[in-house]
RNA sequence: GGAGGGGUUCCCGAGUGGCCAAAGGGGGCAGACUGUAAAUCUGUUGUCUCUGACUUCGAUGGUUCAAAUCCAUCUCCCUCCA
């Protein structure tokens, strides 16, 4: 069996180690407990957290024990890591929602059955703590010079920062901790800008348990230009079908940057690496081909092969064969239309397709809107009920966005 | 607690009584070119019953024929001092 760890760098994971060649001959040698960290601020995982989930699976297959950690606590303070201002707070009642939807999307990439692999809400024992007990048992152990010195804090002394952010390394620290104890959790993984709170968490454990623990860190998701990926005009991916659609998830990853297409084969699939070098090499229009393949694979691991199939196909039946499909976003009308018929402004505004009219009219002035791939000129167009062909009316907006409007 | 500075449209940021739906940039959207890529160029970017009307410049009141701009109160943020 080869060593998950040069898998992972392989692959292009791994950004920060805190002591390589122990890690790595500690993987080979024993099976270990290790942990990842994800605070439940929104109601759905993104693909940041694809990837550290995708990074734990690999661990798990190479035989290793993962514990996915809800912050119930530490969302409650909010992490100043990467963050120019601080984050809004939510309730606790909005935490326990959003760690339940957590739990159900990381169920699809990591097990969790059997104990194969853990979960824990650090809530369970932050949440207890007493002020003064926590500052004799982890405090004393903090020395606020270094602590100032790490980057995520010094970013942070222009701008301004809160106590309450201050502590969070602490907080995340005393975890790592608590479940060293726990479950001889030994190692903590986590994005490249948990650096420093992974660091803390170690050092607390060899200054307190007088064991070695060690941390590992995983290069942000990000274009060749440096931006962060899997956000867009209309916000972020997620990985609930809800909230991005199978479609527009597919779409998302057959439009990523030519030079991006190898990193995501990389890190977002489990395709062989032999695989992965011959896509690879496709060059110019035939890296179409790679992107296709990036696309399936990163659906399918998200929302199925079923879900996938129908992306692809659909994607393909609009962009390469031109006809109609199934899968495209589908609206059906509220009332039955009239032989009169409706103003196509209104249909779209009506059916949300368009936010405001405005928005519509420009569409039209600039050559933007298609029905059943017929350029629109007119605002005052009229759509009849003749013009669903099969009780469907195929919309175009712009070269990417499809709808179809059924009429009932 | 004291002193000062500030909150402008999606974001940054100009605007100090009428010529302001508000410069400039970013972002977005659309068009051209392409490979459903990138880069580039062009147009566009509050809402509507659209050559006009209505709503917007932290909040509420006020002055004025007229306020993003002046006054009062409130609120939030930042900097310095304690």
């Amino acid at each position: 069996m080869s060593n998950v760890f040069d898998t992972l760098k392989e692959r292009g994971f791994i950004a920060q180690t805190t002591h390589e060649e122990e890690i790595h001959d500690l993987l080979a040698k024993e099976k270990v407990t290790f942990y990842v960290g994800f605070d439940p601020t929104a109601d759905s995982l993104h693909i940041g957290h694809f990837l550290q989930l995708m990074a734990m699976s690999h661990m798990q297959k190479a035989g290793h024990r993962p514990i996915a950690i809800l912050g119930g606590g530490t969302a409650m303070v909010g992490d100043p890591s990467g963050r120019s201002d601080m984050r809004q707070m939510l309730t606790r009642e909005q935490i326990a929602a959003n760690a339940e939807c957590f739990k159900k999307q990381m169920s699809g990439l990591v097990d969790f059955s059997e104990g194969k692999a853990l979960m824990e809400d650090n809530s369970d024992w932050l949440l207890n703590l007493k002020y003064v007990d926590f500052l004799r048992e982890v405090g004393v152990h903090f020395s606020v010079n270094r602590m100032l010195t790490a980057e995520c804090f010094k970013s942070r002394m222009e701008k301004g920062l809160t106590f309450i952010e201050f502590n969070y390394m602490l907080m995340q620290s005393y975890d790592f901790l608590v479940l060293f104890r726990k479950h001889n959790c030994r190692l903590q993984l986590g994005g490249d800008d948990q650096w420093a709170n992974i660091l803390g968490g170690a050092d607390l454990i060899r200054r307190v348990e007088g064991k070695a623990a060690y941390g590992m860190t995983f290069n942000l998701l990000t274009t060749s230009e440096g931006k962060k990926m899997g956000k867009t005009q209309s916000g972020a991916i997620w990985l609930d079908a809800g909230k991005t659609p199978p479609y527009d998830f597919y779409q998302y990853w057959r439009n990523v940057d030519d030079s991006d297409v190898e990193k995501c084969l990389k890190l977002l699939t489990f395709l062989p690496m032999g695989q992965i070098r011959e896509l690879s090499l496709l060059k110019d229009s035939r890296i179409n081909e790679a992107k296709k393949v990036l696309a399936f694979e990163v659906t399918k691991l998200i929302h199925g092969e079923a879900e996938a199939i129908k992306a692809r196909d659909a994607a393909e039946s609009l962009f390469e064969k031109n006809t109609d499909s199934d899968s495209i976003p589908c609206i059906t009308l509220n009332d039955h239309l009239s032989t009169d018929g409706i103003n196509i402004i209104d249909l779209l505004h009506s059916t949300g397709i368009i936010p405001s009219k405005g928005e519509g009219r420009r569409l039209i002035s600039q050559g933007g809107l298609y029905v059943n791939d017929i350029r629109i000129v007119d605002f005052d167009h009229l759509v009849n009920p003749d013009d669903f062909k099969e009780g469907c009316l195929l919309i175009r907006k712009g070269k990417k966005s499809f709808h179809k409007i059924v009429n009932k």
